[in-house]
DNA sequence: GAGTGGTCTAGACCACGCC
DNA sequence: GCGTGGTCTAGACCACTCT
């Protein structure tokens, strides 16, 4: 390879700070400096590609956030060693990531009524067994089949009547903004891999025993009070999970 | 709530940039700024607590990359709306994830032989079907008890043997380091759910038709090679992923 | 003590949005 | 034109590591 020197092109549109980071990812993919390695002190890039040293600081924290390369105070930058035996799944709500896949999602409403909450949604919603809550069974559907069956409990303490339209093209936190007059502010969320009972193959129009993705969730709002609880499941022969690439 | 104005200690270990974004955090948090809300400009937080700009500017950047504010050029900087709908599930190593949860994990090696590439492993490390790779099987085990099958193909141009402890209790990518003699440095992973079949199960000793977790892994070396493939199958009745919170 | 990264300052100029 | 955030500089002092 080229051992020519880069420089920092100051006309450039792209910014130096991000140049440099550039040059130096591509010099620690490229095998230059190889993980464990020391990279240049931050004097010496400062005075090698005559940027200011909290430049030169700005391209180091942008690589060590992508986790490239990391500082210990004192010692120097080093590079990382990759953890290729982690792995980050981001899923996103079902819309979203259908239109990703370039697919056309929609929403069947199959049940939407106020019932006395059971057993376990009183325990996770806090509120006494049997207090009325919400209770929605929808089917999730991309290009006309159905991908998702979801269902979920409303924490519903108003006496308004529950608008139909409002349940057809959201995901659980608009609905329990709408229902609840609360913006929820966090959630929580397990992921388990299940096999379909009768009732939810039934919904998802495959046979009982496929293996399906079962999404678990909790809303909360901003005094932790839990305001939304459900799952969804989706069918583990269409839906998979890939891990995400570095932030970089 | 208390309005009383915060102030920065600067005499505290804990750094200004540092307090000063617990103090935005808290106020977003507890509702003074909501969702939608502009913060302060730059200039004002900076005249207010007595930092400079940049300060100022390291205390908005921390924030916003835990994702609770955002920026726009020439507008302002404004607070986010949560993203509930989107779940972030990592997936450590097994022997981290089981020391995680203070579990012993052991590891008991099945399989490790030499063997002509079938098809499949063929496509995938790119090689000619029939030449020599290593397969290996093993059972991941938390305190005694099988929980997770492991299967690999890795490329193996190497006359050497095959050294049995090497495999023990390692993952993909320190087994591909000893025997490729090349350096992983990067990796593709998806997750599906799916259900045991007899050989599976009677690995993971359970029933046939228990769901699972399963992870493709693909590892590359440096000039994009295939270098290990292989698949890792996890208890679905006994392994779930959690949404992790925030970085912040 | 010399070298390293960690933090901070007080300016500067630019690009963008809005009026 | 003015206010906003985005970038950059040339210093400064500190905490830490190594020798």
């Amino acid at each position: 390879m080229k051992n020519e020197k880069m420089v920092i092109d100051k006309n450039s549109f792209i910014p130096p700070y991000y140049q440099l980071a550039q040059i130096l990812e591509q010099q620690i993919r490229s095998g230059q400096y190889r993980p464990g390695d020391t990279l240049p002190s931050e004097a010496e890039l400062s005075e090698k590609y005559g940027l200011s040293r909290m430049t030169v600081r700005r391209s180091l924290s942008q690589l060590a956030r992508a986790g490239l390369i990391y500082s210990e105070q004192g010692k120097g930058t080093f590079v990382s060693r990759p953890r290729l035996d982690r792995a980050v799944f981001v899923m996103e709500e079902f819309h979203t990531e259908m239109a990703a896949r370039g697919l056309v999602s929609s929403v069947r409403l199959m049940e939407a009524r106020v019932v006395p909450a059971p057993q376990k949604a009183a325990t996770k919603l806090q509120v006494p067994v049997g207090e009325k809550v919400l209770y929605i069974r929808r089917s999730l559907l991309a290009d006309g089949e159905p991908m998702a069956y979801d269902r979920k409990y409303l924490r519903y303490d108003r006496g308004r009547p529950i608008l139909e339209n409002e349940l057809q093209y959201q995901a659980l936190p608009e609905m329990v903004e709408k229902h609840g007059e609360v913006l929820p502010v966090s959630s929580q969320m397990t992921l388990q891999a299940t096999v379909l009972n009768e009732e939810e193959a039934r919904a998802l129009r495959v046979a009982p025993g496929t293996p399906a993705f079962l999404l678990e969730q909790i809303l909360f709002d901003n005094t932790e009070r839990p305001v939304g609880w459900g799952w969804c499941l989706y069918r583990g022969d269409r839906y998979q999970l890939s891990s995400q690439s570095p932030i970089f």
